[in-house]
DNA sequence: CTTGACAGTGAACGTTCGTTCACTTTATAA
DNA sequence: TTATAAAGTGAACGAACGTTCACTGTCAAG
């Protein structure tokens, strides 16, 4: 089969997968991509099976295999982008996999101040935090001292415990007495526009 | 039913989906929260439906709610962590739904020098970079310049154009004669750790 | 003690699923 | 042109699916 003809294939497929999350029956397939006969879209799947585009269970069951991640993984900004060939063996990832370590402990929270601006964290911003993880000295927090919440780096030094904002136009905190850590911040995302 | 019981339930079926892709088969729902009958999973279904847990396509099949998007969004991080109550009706997202808005043309890329660390671009980052999307003044973009890649800020005044970094210790560049820009820098995202 | 609502069982049923087989059409190369 | 492989058709089939119905056990309120 020509590859642009496989290549749309595919598209329609993931497409499917992302609108609904589920992937679609071998009849629906058919319908996607136009085959009447299920025996031709059973003929198209082992082939997507073997570039892994999608794969089956220990029962037999459609899985997505690459289509589950959706953003391709290239090299570094100075490498700058691969030509299409190369592309198509790019890595693929999930955004949500490669960022949530722990999903039911995770939260997001959106960044309103700027005392973090010196660790790359600016107003804004969104964190992933969470809540279920031992904060270390060197960590990104979010505490209450005070009654007040705040994200900060945690420092510890002997048996004393510091919040260390990264702008230089704060002061670092030395709890008085109540500090609850509620979280650790174990990603920032930013979108533009 | 107790709370704790349907939570619980709830659960084994959020990690079905995030382990294998697809929903679970009535009778695997069955098997996963130990009931024997379908028609009690049918029960179990219809009131995870009417939570948003879960949902159903227009054929009738089971396609994820809530379970999709695996992180809660709660409000900022002045306002702290809410009670565990109020928890359970923050809404959820999907970092790959909210990051990615051309699927087809956005790839990730890994950010190696530091010269748009005063935007909030570091070293190790990775930034989303939206291929199809045509380039604006102010955008943060992928450009190659006399041979080179990098990452800047893209200013247009009149006809010119001139390519800014966001660090006082690099100089703007004017591209002399070759500049093309390979793509739009939509979102930023960092991993701690 | 009785009643009723709720949670669950087990079986029957029609539908849809994916597999398979024999066959036809289309394209490629000798 | 003929041979040959690849791509697709259409139908048959058993298995699994989700729905539904009649029924059982449990527990709290009257």
């Amino acid at each position: 089969m020509e590859d642009k003809k496989l290549r749309s294939r595919i598209r329609e497929i993931s497409g499917f997968y992302a609108d609904k999350g589920r992937m679609p029956s071998f009849s629906e397939v058919g319908k996607l991509v136009g085959l009447r006969s299920k025996n031709a879209v059973s003929k198209l799947v082992k082939r997507l099976e073997a570039l892994n585009v999608l794969a089956r269970d220990e029962k037999g069951r459609l899985v997505p295999g690459s289509i589950a991640y959706p953003v391709k993984m290239l090299g570094t900004v100075e490498a700058g982008f691969p030509s299409p060939a190369e592309e198509e063996l790019a890595d693929t990832l999930s955004l949500d996999e490669f960022l949530i370590g722990n999903r039911d402990a995770t939260f997001l929270l959106r960044v309103s101040g700027d005392s973090m601006s010196g660790a790359g964290i600016l107003p804004g911003d969104m964190v992933l935090v969470d809540k279920g993880r031992s904060p270390g000295s060197g960590d990104i927090v979010i505490a209450e001292v005070d009654g007040e919440w705040t994200m900060k780096y945690l420092k510890k030094r002997g048996g004393s415990v510091t919040l260390l904002p990264a702008n230089p136009a704060y002061e670092p905190i030395r709890p008085k007495k109540e500090l609850k850590i509620a979280g650790v911040v174990t990603a920032v995302v930013r979108k533009y526009k």
